[in-house]
DNA sequence: GAAATAAACCACTTTATTCCACTATTTTAT
DNA sequence: ATAAAATAGTGGAATAAAGTGGTTTATTTC
């Protein structure tokens, strides 16, 4: 159950295509057969999400109660903007030119390891989401997080 | 559980490798493989926790709700900066080129074995941190620190 | 059936990993 | 205490893998 982590950029190019990082194909699960979703993210930054990942993940959605009016919102904006993608023999994803567009990625773009999902980043995007975030906010998540890890 | 101690200084050649010190080998647990993560710690310095004490990390951080605004914070800035490394067959890990930069970390490296943890360190920086922690203030702390420490 | 789009294929450059050799230090045996 | 053996630390070369750009072939769409 090891988790995407690390940050690598890479390049785009004028196909949409961006290798995927060798770092984050180690994590990939074997059922995971290199096959991904990917949508728009709740920060301007894309989700990848290998198959298995995605599975629970459609999961949760099924238990959102979708005669609710708020219900169907939630559903309906979370999937129309979700593909399926695979890895090519370069091991390279395509990414969809509306979420491209969307997401402000043009010639580079900045994968970033995030537990159960793969965030990709405009390095633009990404560069304003970290000025919102100082160095002391930072530290109190960290030993929120580190705090009293020897809990057995 | 034996807790990592000691200091070290080894130097780090231009592909970023360094000698894993063989004192800090021999508190290895068999489980941990030899596979550590890295990443950035709190002061200028690295942080290295060998496989099995990383877990316990994951472990929480997979409790964490990655759909809310505060969870997805976490756990994108604090999965960002970490990387898996191994040993080579002459027992050396290779910082990665991006965490050498923020560390500080050019051609000589100090692992200091810090509880379940080590920390790298560059000898500037850490002659810096050094600097502004007078014995006096040390001893103080200590007490303050470990004065109301309860022994099971 | 032609144009547009997407998938597969190929070639090259760069980067990372593995392997081998040498020196210095520590441990062991006499 | 001294020599021999083993382990530790360091540097470089060889090898493999990753990343990138472009071309060709297949598929879809009109």
């Amino acid at each position: 159950m090891s988790s995407f982590k690390g940050e690598y950029e890479h390049s785009v190019d004028n196909k949409g295509r961006a290798s995927f990082p060798a770092k984050l194909r180690k994590y990939l699960s074997p059922q995971a057969q290199e096959r991904f979703t990917i949508l728009k993210g709740l920060e301007k930054c894309l989700y990848l999400y290998p198959q298995d990942e995605w599975e629970k993940v459609e999961g949760k959605l099924s238990k959102i109660n979708s005669f609710s009016r708020q219900g169907r919102t939630v559903i309906r904006n979370f999937l129309r903007s979700a593909e399926d993608v695979g890895l090519d023999n370069q091991n390279r994803i395509s990414i969809p030119a509306k979420l491209m567009n969307w997401s402000d990625i043009d010639t580079k773009v900045i994968f970033i390891g995030s537990g159960e999902r793969i965030e990709l980043w405009s390095p633009e995007q990404l560069a304003i989401e970290d000025e919102n975030m100082s160095f002391e906010s930072y530290q109190d998540l960290f030993e929120e997080v580190m705090g009293d890890v020897e809990d057995e």
